[in-house]
DNA sequence: GTTTAATTCAAACATTTGTTTAATTTTGTG
DNA sequence: CACAAAATTAAACAAATGTTTGAATTAAAC
């Protein structure tokens, strides 16, 4: 009961500090969208800054940890895991559109200082994972000589590129204005397709297409 | 000397957006930090909102322009073009890293309509003009069959990836966490190769590294 | 059913916000 | 110097902000 109208907060939140920014959004306005009373959320979460925490908290779980089982897992090649990263990213930012455009504001502005320190070190948990795996290709001699760090700058940052901003996504790939790429399941396969193809190209000695 | 006082205004305007964002900064921080009156700054914009449109008015001439005359130009080869494509990105991107935060975060949050469309329209003419170098090159068979639209995302993306936090930046590539990597040669040069790297790979049937 | 705790609410709180005012100072011009 | 325009200022303005209060309502426990 208690956590339902938590999570209704939340999920309100998430959404309206997606559309108008942390700072852009006042508890006012929160309380309005959400139908509940000014008060609810200070009582709730105690203040606008700890309602922030609250989210990224309730919801940065979806981001972690598929690396921890790739990292153990011996009987994939490296390209194989290159692959399940891309999917499994792809699959995670899609999967909270909003949450996702949230935390990347939050980068952006780097206000709240511990927010900014949780999500960057997650990143470069992961990065250094990645980049791990890269360079063992590359000793391996099946991934040509390339800038690891960059490699996975481009795969994140391609992804980021296309959630930055649901209108330009729609004119970059010549949609309707009002259609939502990130429900969309062609959507997603366009962007697997093109990311595996990218990186493959870019890695592989040996890449029959 | 007007547009001396004006153009402090904006300088330090875009410096204090950069950090806190927009809606995170007020007009007595900016007033403080640039060392003017409070009352200066709709004394010379006329609000807030507007000062913000006058940074863009500025800066944004930066962004604009060299895609002109590459469209023009028939000499260069399609790789030729894509290549100096990247190197006008990295360069213009580099050389207002602050400007670009603060444009990638009002496309982030999308409040301010005009500027969004703004912003938006340029980044599609720019979007178009690619995709057509790009289509082209697949035509003559010099290009590999590849997603134009995401390819283009793919550039951009990897730059905005790097330029979306100095913090992050710097411990994804190893550095001092208050080293500058956007005034840094090294920096621009490795972000070059990367993505010449990673683009030829991807484009060009004959790849000859 | 009574009591206790948790929840909800409208109202008020103190700041901060963007903006304006009206007086003062500075600058430019004849 | 005198005069007008522009620039600068401190003070005030109304509106919006995050937060708290204390009473009212609901739910839970006995």
């Amino acid at each position: 009961m208690i956590s339902d109208k938590k999570d209704h907060i939340i999920n309100t939140a998430i959404e309206l500090f997606a559309e108008k920014g942390f700072e852009g959004s006042s508890i006012r306005d929160l309380a309005a969208k959400a139908d509940v009373n000014v008060a609810m959320v200070n009582y709730y979460f105690g203040s606008k800054d700890k309602l922030f925490e609250a989210i990224v908290e309730r919801k940065a779980i979806f981001m972690r940890g598929v690396l921890d089982e790739l990292r153990a897992n011996s009987t994939l090649s490296e390209i194989e895991k290159v692959d399940l990263i891309i999917e499994s990213y792809v699959n995670r930012f899609l999967a909270q559109p909003l949450f996702h455009k949230v935390l990347q504001q939050e980068l952006l502005v780097s206000q709240r200082v511990s927010m900014h320190e949780n999500v960057m070190s997650l990143f470069i948990k992961n990065t250094q994972d990645v980049v791990a795996i890269l360079e063992k290709g590359m000793r391996k001699k099946v991934f040509r000589k390339v800038d690891p760090q960059m490699t996975f700058a481009s795969i994140i940052g391609t992804i980021n590129q296309v959630m930055q901003s649901k209108t330009m996504c729609n004119r970059l790939l010549n949609k309707d204005p009002d259609f939502d790429p990130y429900t969309d399941e062609h959507f997603k396969k366009r962007m697997l397709t093109h990311l595996r193809q990218l990186i493959h190209a870019h890695l592989l000695i040996n890449n029959d297409l």
